[in-house]
DNA sequence: ATACGTTTCAAACAGTCGTTCTAATTAATG
DNA sequence: CATTAATTAGAACGACTGTTTGAAACGTAT
């Protein structure tokens, strides 16, 4: 199939009749994102080759190196672009709540439905493109091993992750640091876990049903789940933890 | 290097000099999927090369495919070498469990307990022997997508995942049984999680020096950390919860 | 219209992939 | 010892990998 062009962002059309997304600013570095965002989920890092990603995105493959220089480089560029947004958006949640409790500290119901929401939010608007979307795609990244990744990763996702862990701690202060770094751990791995597909409960992960309500449930249940799991694990033997210290 | 023999498992040696591993029967056939383990573990599915396979294995490369008929079916034989004793583990702890408090149920707590350790078991003993272990391998291989690999998963872990459900349902009987389906599966995740390399606190991971008082105490976290959770997420709002169902 | 820098394309490069084939080697059986 | 079966090794197959190259096509400004 030729590359089609999905109308709108018009505006500036020069030639009335051949029209093509094609002449729009980077417009080829986008269509490339966006088809590489599919394989990716599909297929993982190693399963997506460059051609099958020129293929999709309608162009040829040396493309995929004038624009980012490298496969890898592609990969990063694209998991930058779609976590970055999510990241400032649960920094920003944060700060919202941190400034509005001040001087007291907000609620851990209210922290952790900042952190996951924004995932939550980008994982139902992929949904309702029909396409896998964004949290899956960082989900799969995340399981995925390709050299560089693993700092990528590390570089955007600690500081949220560290702001995160500065608030829990002051809103639960008679647990460590270190459990409490367990702890948060554990809540995004299951959020990795839930916007990776593995949650099969009746028309949540992807059955083509699941619309805003059983989203929004999910969401609770898994904030919820996060709190108890947060406060319990802590509360039953303050001492016993030392072994993780 | 070539094929090393670790000694041990003799007996019945024909040679008393140039006694070799690959006297025993299947000797080859243990020694293949010995390092696909830690090649899968490493790499993933698509990173492990059926030639650096055999050359870590120390065989040819036709040996994959004489004893498994192809990279896939060495993959499957391998994961369902490995998971079937946990999950053989896991049942007969959880029956042991009901039997006992017959004709009550068992604690949470302990059903839970006796679902995620024999997986740090086997991370422990991996960890022992110096490589990335069992445990790590599961990980990876549910985060890998290949050909037929989703029905293994299914078929291996379904019958587990099913009677714990059962069990747990009869302990939480204020649940519904598609929250808990749910908030298993998070346990499970929190699991893979952890044995997968993601919990780095303090030396616990990955770190040569975590011992058996770290892995007691982030097992014992992690039963915490789910017993609460699981309890907690069901209570706060009991009807709300329709929209999974 | 000419020149220029940007962008696109098909072809080729040097490998690696999983798999298959054939011959040689080994172990077991008569 | 001879024969048969099981196992191994190495080369070869066709297909695919990420990347590079050089020329063609592009919009834009001179």
């Amino acid at each position: 199939m030729p590359r089609s062009s999905p109308a709108g962002v018009a505006g500036w059309i020069r030639s009335p009749i051949r029209f093509d997304v094609r002449t729009a600013p980077d417009a080829t570095k986008l269509r490339l994102l966006s088809a590489a965002e599919i394989l990716l989920t599909e297929r993982g890092v190693d399963g997506m080759s460059i051609r099958a990603l020129a293929a999709a995105a309608g162009t040829s493959v040396s493309a995929v190196h004038y624009h980012f220089g490298s496969k890898f480089a592609l990969v990063a560029s694209l998991f930058e672009a779609r976590l970055v947004p999510i990241n400032r958006a649960r920094l920003s949640g944060l700060e919202s709540l941190v400034t509005a409790a001040a001087p007291a500290s907000p609620t851990l119901e209210k922290v952790l439905d900042a952190f996951l929401r924004p995932s939550f939010e980008a994982w139902r608007a992929g949904e309702a493109i029909g396409r896998t979307a964004t949290p899956h795609l960082l989900a799969q990244l995340h399981a995925d091993r390709f050299p560089g990744l693993e700092e990528l990763k590390e570089r955007l996702f600690q500081p949220v992750f560290g702001r995160y862990l500065e608030v829990v701690s002051e809103i639960l202060p008679e647990q460590s640091t270190s459990a409490l770094r367990i702890g948060l751990t554990y809540v995004s791995g299951m959020l990795l876990h839930t916007v990776g597909g593995h949650i099969e409960v009746a028309g949540v992960a992807d059955a083509p049903r699941s619309g805003r309500d059983s989203n929004e449930a999910l969401l609770r249940y898994l904030v919820d789940f996060s709190v108890a799991g947060l406060r319990g694990a802590g509360a039953v033997g303050g001492t016993r933890m030392e072994g993780l210290e």
